[in-house]
DNA sequence: AATAGTTGTTACCTATAGGTAAGTAGTTAC
DNA sequence: GTAACTACTTACCTATAGGTAACAACTATT
């Protein structure tokens, strides 16, 4: 295996990580979401208006235990319960953005056409 | 809606592009393959080890759909194909980037730990 | 005539992602 | 005591993504 092979591999590796983070239909728009501030969970479901619960509650869960999205619980009444970015949610910024540049770029390319 | 809004549900349609483009266990790693040059059928299989000629068929059509790469045949003795990225494929190399270099933070921050 | 090397295709199966509808639990207001 | 609001959960079903194994068509070599 050459120089080459080593780093097409390596490559390889991490763009699966980022992509086991950010893959399925609904855990994009949960961080795009919460990039315009906390959230409670209604709040989030009104806003993804097709979301279920189920899987709202199961996306949440997922992305708080890769450390995206942190859970905060409110003892008031009736419990409230506010999501908020973590500094690694945060720090996905600059890939959020670059998604939503080539997709513009791609719509203009492709599917304007 | 007011304005936040709205830029929110533009964000939510363009990621849903993107998305759409990389999707699935094999589109990645066949993009990154072709960054490192053009290749024959049976060198990206060799290439993304485990991929069956299968899957690499399905996603080489369906990223020529959507215009990443482009096939090009040859008429020799046995016949081969060379495929390669598009102008718009290129495109994605900022995109990568930053797929790659999320994974490497993430890595560090969550997996390594 | 048989084998090997190209690039795929086809039929079949399984695992998982996601959808639907209803229910749960605690508190408050009427 | 009944309805309403919060944040979920549970059971069940369907559609799709992906895997496996065998086959196909063409040519060159032996």
């Amino acid at each position: 295996m050459n120089q080459k092979d080593t780093v097409c591999q390596k490559r390889l590796m991490v763009t699966r990580d980022t992509m086991e983070v950010i893959q399925g239909k609904w855990r994009i728009p949960i961080i795009i979401s919460l990039t315009f501030g906390n959230k409670r969970f209604g709040e989030i479901q009104r806003e993804i208006v097709d979301i279920s619960p189920k899987m709202l509650s199961q996306e949440l869960k997922a992305l708080e235990i890769n450390k995206i999205i942190s859970r905060k619980l409110y003892d008031s009444m009736p419990v409230t319960v506010e999501y908020s970015l973590t500094p690694l949610g945060q720090s996905m910024n600059t890939l959020l953005d670059e998604i939503i540049n080539w997709g513009v770029h791609f719509r203009k390319e492709v599917v304007g056409k």
